[in-house]
RNA sequence: UCCCGAGUAGCUCAGCUGGCAGAGCAAGUGGCUGUUAACCACUGGGUCGUAGGUUCAAGUCCUACCUCGGGAGCCA
């Protein structure tokens, strides 16, 4: 890569490349031991961390002196000799000839020690420099990447879907509302409605963006914004929806175990666990997952939707993510088909993860049929003039399509096997937390 | 919206039946040539979330409020 400033950085993670050889790092320093005459600094510069050993012999005292005195995340750059060493994390470390100080860092907040979650999620823009936080959305880029991938792979057209909507796309969730000029206008909940219009124009299409829900929900599993991916396919049923969305799931989780095996060692993350997801997954009808739970005697009311639990002890049976579908058709969102051999049932599907981490894709087919679709919108009571053009793409050559919308950051939280999602985007938006 | 829980040093927390405000880490000073969240010694650091009440005496008991965390519902 070119180097506008300095010709002659390398990064800590080619430092294999330069073994034996005198090189400069440029970045900051992580944490520092002090051993009298000898001191060993950790270099972070983004691609990793890496030992610095210096001696004041070798430096002679004014440098000695000058990088004893650095504080922790002050910008550093660093000279010296690229060395194997056993004793050093990461098998190399250098042997410092140089040390300048770049810019000195005021007391750095973000100690070695433990910290609460708030305190560091008030300091996201700092606990990003941190290598658990750092693994976490290297993984997340690779995600997003096999994304991408998977469905460029498959001859799928990118479609974006916009953000300003004029009203709700499902109805039910809360949306985030907006001046609009004169006018309101929601941020979007959904892109799938665009999506369909999408697939009759190019056959395959997704889109991947922000979506924005204004639910009061305080769990691990919410955001008020996250990303999510919705392809969406013409002239395809449940059935071939459900492959689409296992080898794609198969497909991500493939990719970061063959890109981040580094960052799945960092953040102690079981890769046994990841090593089982392969297409197919079983697929449950939602009497048979209304079986299961009465086995298990939860508290499941057949013809609802499963609560948090319900999903947990479901997917607890299976080494992999399990898909269930034909819910009750009351249950789930008016665009969804009836199932022509029981009209109470829906052709949509749920795709839970594996280890408890509940919902990851939501989707199904459509409703391809103008009167059906027209009764189902006056049934949900909601507005038929918002929804005209949607009826359109009823009105002129409607064919069956199905599509689904898969949630980045739980995707990220269940192949990470992370607690909560707030640590699998960036910077995290919560009922409790707009900063930073 | 509902049900739990928590607010004490920069951070993480302890503080018993009400009786002088504590520890570890971080910061500062000194020491140490193989440290792995280094270690050892010393130093500084407090409006106990806010308001009110009970009491000779409140971090501790009571009431209200604020803020945050966990969960439910809803969803991805």
């Amino acid at each position: 890569m070119k180097q506008f400033i300095n010709t002659d950085k390398i990064y800590v993670e080619d430092l294999g490349k330069h073994a034996d050889k005198v090189v400069s790092l440029y970045g900051w320093l992580y944490n520092k031991r002090g051993k009298g005459k000898l001191a060993f600094l950790l270099l972070r510069d983004g691609t990793g961390i890496v030992q610095c050993v210096m001696s004041k012999a070798d430096v002679g005292e004014e440098i000695f002196s000058r990088a004893d005195d650095v504080t922790q995340e002050s910008a550093i750059k660093i000279t010296g000799k690229v060395n194997a060493d056993d004793r050093a994390p990461g098998g190399f470390e250098i042997h410092v000839q140089n040390f300048e100080l770049v810019s000195r860092s005021e007391e750095y907040p973000i100690s070695p020690k433990e910290h609460g979650t708030t305190f560091l999620m008030d300091h996201r823009h700092l606990w990003l420099r941190s290598k658990k936080q750092n693994a976490i959305l290297r993984i997340r880029h690779t995600i997003i990447k096999a994304v991408r991938d998977f469905f460029d792979g498959e001859g799928f057209t990118l479609i974006d879907a916009p953000i300003f909507t004029p009203a709700a796309c499902e109805g039910t969730s809360t949306l985030f509302e907006t001046d609009y000029f004169e006018d309101k206008a929601y941020l979007t909940q959904s892109g799938q409605l665009y999506m369909e219009a999408g697939a009759a124009a190019f056959g395959k299409v997704y889109c991947f963006g922000p979506t924005f829900r204004a639910e009061k929900s305080k769990t691990r599993r919410h955001l008020t914004e996250f990303w999510m991916v919705e392809p969406e396919v013409a002239y395809m049923d449940l059935n071939g929806d459900m492959e689409l969305a296992e080898n794609f799931v198969s497909y991500i989780a493939k990719c970061v175990l063959d890109k981040n095996r580094k960052e799945l060692e960092t953040i102690e993350r079981d890769t046994t666990k990841l090593e089982t997801i392969k297409a197919p997954f079983p697929r449950l009808h939602y009497d048979e997952a209304a079986e299961i739970l009465k086995k298990e005697a939860t508290e499941f009311v057949y013809g609802d939707d499963f609560g948090a639990n319900d999903e947990t002890v479901i997917s607890s049976q299976f080494d992999r993510p399990v898909m269930v579908h034909r819910y009750p058709a009351a249950v789930k969102a008016f665009y969804m088909k009836e199932d022509p051999e029981d009209k109470t049932r829906a052709l949509g599907f749920d795709m839970l993860a594996s280890e408890g981490y509940g919902e990851i894709i939501g989707g199904g087919q459509r409703e391809d049929n103008l009167d059906i679709l027209l009764s189902k919108i006056k049934a949900h009571d909601l507005p038929e003039e918002s929804f005209n053009w949607y009826l359109d793409l009823r009105r002129y050559g409607t064919v069956p399509h199905a599509g689904f919308g898969l949630g980045i950051e739980r995707t990220v939280a269940w192949l990470c096997g992370l607690h909560h999602v707030r640590e699998t985007i960036p910077f995290a938006r919560l009922m409790h937390r707009l900063n930073p």
